[in-house]
DNA sequence: AGTGTAGGTTAAGTTTTTATTAACTCTGCG
DNA sequence: CGCAGAGTTAATAAAAACTTAACCTACACT
């Protein structure tokens, strides 16, 4: 499998409770992004762009909730799954959770099990996050169609290119470090050449066609038009 | 823009819990069909189709897991929600229906302002049900009619043939990696070798007469015609 | 200028992935 | 029971993608 795991930030007070629930989710290959108040969640959620949230309702600073709220407010966040976790169990609670856009809202104390079955549930029905269309000046990089345009031109570029050429223009002017993209192409545990990259970079320009991968000696590459 | 309502399939064997929910639900906007026990939940979803089926476990005739597995084993079901209400609320229950692909898993008692938000939440991630004939250049794919036009020509393709090109047709340029193809067509626990959607796609290709699949490799497939 | 390092180029070699074809299983049907 | 069609698997061929190695160039540093 290839695919990058999912990203599952929680958010809650009681490290015991933040300690279960990332072991069981890591167990199941998730990634697991904790926080341990409102303001935490937020700042997280914003640098990691989880795709599930399991926020706490009675935290300090930000009550789930008003993080719901918040974060539902921003559109990089309108697709995530949400699920309220907390000891609250009156309805009103549970209805307001809800209609704040939470996916689910289950109550403690809940099985690990059973809570995983529930954030597997969630995910069957979403599909993995679809990366958005890149697009700089004439080049157009859309992941989903895998096609690149030049000027309108279409431009054929094979997996690796694609994903490389992708990732550097994805931020375009920053520049990436080898290893970077060896972690981010590649992936960690693969072990390849030293010239591997320059290989790829040199047919990405050569279909290009136009020079817009610049070398930054001793450090990576980055893209600009 | 009146949009057809959404149809909810309610099965359980105690009227008073029917005529409850439906009543919510009805008040909501929904439209709602019932069933009093497992054999008439099936009959129902397959004349129906509903977008959401709540099911009982403890009914007469077929529990709701099994409706739950035989209808999820059909591919018309396979993107319909499923939500177990019911008063069994043992972790193994629950864990298993969850597992049978079940979308939400209630226990009685419940409050029907409660439930409904459920109701909501689950649909809020979940498109509206599409419509039915695709239609690109001289293609026409309509699977209501089961029926594929290419020019005028009627064109007969098997089951899994109609189905796999009515999804990729249904997003023309969009690449679909295999796994997706895998859980659309052939569902997510059904596992099939390696070649077998080569081998479909082949029979497609071959078939229609016209290049309008193409390969993305190491990625997938695209239609496009 | 000489040397060393980082990156560029090229072609060859390897691996991965897909296409093709045939054979096999399963089911419904006469 | 035997046939026919659908679906799947298996084996092999073919193609494309990826990696490597060897050599080349540029440039900083002494």
């Amino acid at each position: 499998m290839e695919t990058k795991a999912r990203k599952v930030l929680i958010a809650d007070d009681e490290p015991d409770i933040l300690e279960i629930l990332k072991y069981n989710l890591v167990n199941e290959g998730y990634q697991v992004i904790t926080a341990k108040d409102g303001d935490e969640a937020v700042e997280k959620a914003r640098i990691f762009l989880p795709d599930l949230i399991v926020l706490d309702i009675m935290m300090p600073k930000k009550s789930g909730v008003q993080v719901c709220e918040v974060l539902r407010g921003q559109s990089a966040f309108r697709n995530t799954l949400i699920i309220f976790l907390t000891a609250l169990n009156d309805e009103s609670t549970q209805i307001r959770g809800l209609e704040t856009g939470a996916d689910d809202y289950v109550s403690k104390p809940i099985s690990p099990r059973v809570f995983i079955s529930r954030v597997n549930a969630l995910f069957r029905r979403v599909p993995k996050k679809e990366s958005k269309i890149v697009e700089v000046d004439g080049l157009v990089i859309d992941p989903e169609k895998f096609i690149v345009q030049l000027e309108g031109k279409e431009i054929l570029l094979a997996k690796k290119e694609f994903e490389l050429l992708h990732l550097l223009a994805s931020r375009p002017g920053r520049v990436f470090l080898r290893n970077e993209i060896l972690s981010q192409v590649w992936g960690n545990d693969v072990i390849v050449g030293d010239r591997t990259i320059d290989v790829h970079i040199r047919k990405i320009r050569q279909k290009l066609g136009v020079d817009c991968i610049t070398t930054v000696k001793g450090v990576g590459y980055k893209f600009e038009l």
